[in-house]
DNA sequence: GCCCCTCGATTTACGTTGTAAACGAGACGC
DNA sequence: GCGTCTCGTTTACAACGTAAATCGAGGGGC
């Protein structure tokens, strides 16, 4: 195949992202779970999903079977069904699973005890962890299917909606506005992890081409576009650190707003 | 007269969602296509992404197999193949599709004759119609791998990319700050709409259950998030419009101050 | 008339998938 | 010893995506 020297070598990247894998400590690691056959005897359903995120992690959501699963794990494949009713609650597990990880990351806060910014600061840098440490795992946190219509993703757990609610509602914010911001919340965060995962993931799968002429390629007759020609390598900037960062600062600025002025945000017309 | 108006601020009638399909004119239709057994002769690739649009639109995309789809175009399924390189690029077609449906909406115009406002305006509210007209599709949209990493979803064609940045530029933003619209924008859209089907989608899909006994219903133990249960009739508000409005008029305002700044919006305090 | 060629759809076939069902093989209380 | 319970394997099957061979119907050229 290809020169497998793909050492995940950690470029020099820019200003170090204290959200990316490398950059931090230990927050949002994978369960341990078992190396192919390492750890043999005693699967269970942590481990059964454990291993399941490390393979989409490794091989991408489209090569998870259940055959192949269960040859990671050193095991066929039908053994995995008595820990797992099938594939697609296999996925719904994973899902789970993931944002679980929110739970074990020190530096993310179940309640609000330095203030809701703080607070939500913490959780949207916590999910983008996670998104960034499984990649291949966020677009099914993204558009698995939620429980119930008012459990959004990615923050698509009980304890989490509640804990959010419980922070702003703690912090002066009225039931209205913590719904709200709830939303907004959720739709900020699911977009811009989304985009990124997405971009991240186009930078390496595209089949790896040691292409020995790198002009000319065959790609799509770009003539008609030259702005996006123009601007191409303005495009190409990876600037998702800053870009989070400062949608995120915006959204805190709004919510305070709406708490200052104790009020929905909505309808921001009809002042009083 | 439905929608879009420059001055932001001024929101448009709220009683009925303009962006609904059945709320509007003729905007955002699918191709006709042909339904099972009509129109039969004369298959092409337009045809084919269009029957597979639709029925996705009706089944589902879990439902969409080449061999159900050959039925539904009352043919073998080998006989895709001949206008379809295979599944995955059937799917990219579909994506591709259902994209270019904007181009044939009215209400959304490629250059920014009005204002860059009306213009950023009109394409959101396009796009949105588009998302609401397709919920199955909309994901597909949404994490479907871009073709370069600067073709972002949710407006993933270059001919809209070249739009948008002209429409920027040409109305006084600065190239960086076009670009950074352009990013701010795309992660908009895409969180907005794709929380709004995904929540949509749960509304109908959950197996209809014409339960006996609807209470003491078998959902989890919801004892221990009390804040949840208190706000669930606020939770289960469907308010997607009105947010989504405030929404992109926040943003637009954001982009205003941007302009009317005219450097980039990035890094407008570095400290930290 | 006939022959042959191309086009569009079908038939057949194969490997892979998810999973139902039957089947061992230890380990344990008695 | 004996059941019985737990956990993994074997076997089996329908449905999937798709490669390859096949077939029927026009449509020139002569």
């Amino acid at each position: 195949m290809t020169g497998p020297d793909t050492t995940p070598g950690t470029l020099p990247d820019e200003s170090a992202d204290p959200d990316t894998p490398e950059g931090r400590g230990g927050a949002a690691a994978v369960i341990p779970a078992a190396s192919p056959g390492t750890a043999r005897g005693g699967l269970d359903r942590r481990r059964v999903l454990g291993a399941a995120i490390e393979f989409i992690d490794q091989q991408g959501l489209d090569a998870l079977t259940m055959r192949r699963l269960g040859a990671h794990l050193g095991v066929e494949a039908m053994a995995l069904y008595r820990y797992v009713p099938g594939r697609e609650n296999l996925l719904d597990g994973v899902v789970e699973s993931v944002i679980d990880e929110l739970y074990g990351d020190p530096d993310v806060h179940l309640a609000a005890s330095h203030g809701w910014q703080d607070y939500l600061q913490r959780l949207a840098h916590g999910v983008r962890r996670i998104a960034l440490a499984h990649p291949e795992v966020f677009p099914l946190v993204a558009t698995r299917p939620p429980a119930a219509p008012w459990v959004r993703p990615p923050l698509r757990s009980l304890r989490w909606v509640e804990s959010f609610l419980d922070a702003l509602i703690g912090s002066g914010f009225t039931q209205e506005s913590a719904v709200a911001a709830y939303r907004a919340y959720s739709s900020f965060l699911l977009g811009h992890l989304l985009l990124e995962v997405s971009q991240k993931g186009v930078k390496i799968s595209p089949e790896d081409q040691p292409d020995g002429v790198p002009e000319a390629a065959a790609s799509t007759d770009l003539s008609e576009y030259p702005t996006v020609v123009r601007l191409e390598p303005l495009l190409s900037l990876d600037e998702s650190a800053a870009e989070f960062e400062e949608a995120l600062e915006n959204l805190l600025e709004r919510l305070e707003v709406v708490l200052r002025e104790g009020r929905t945000p909505r309808r921001g017309d009809p002042r009083d």
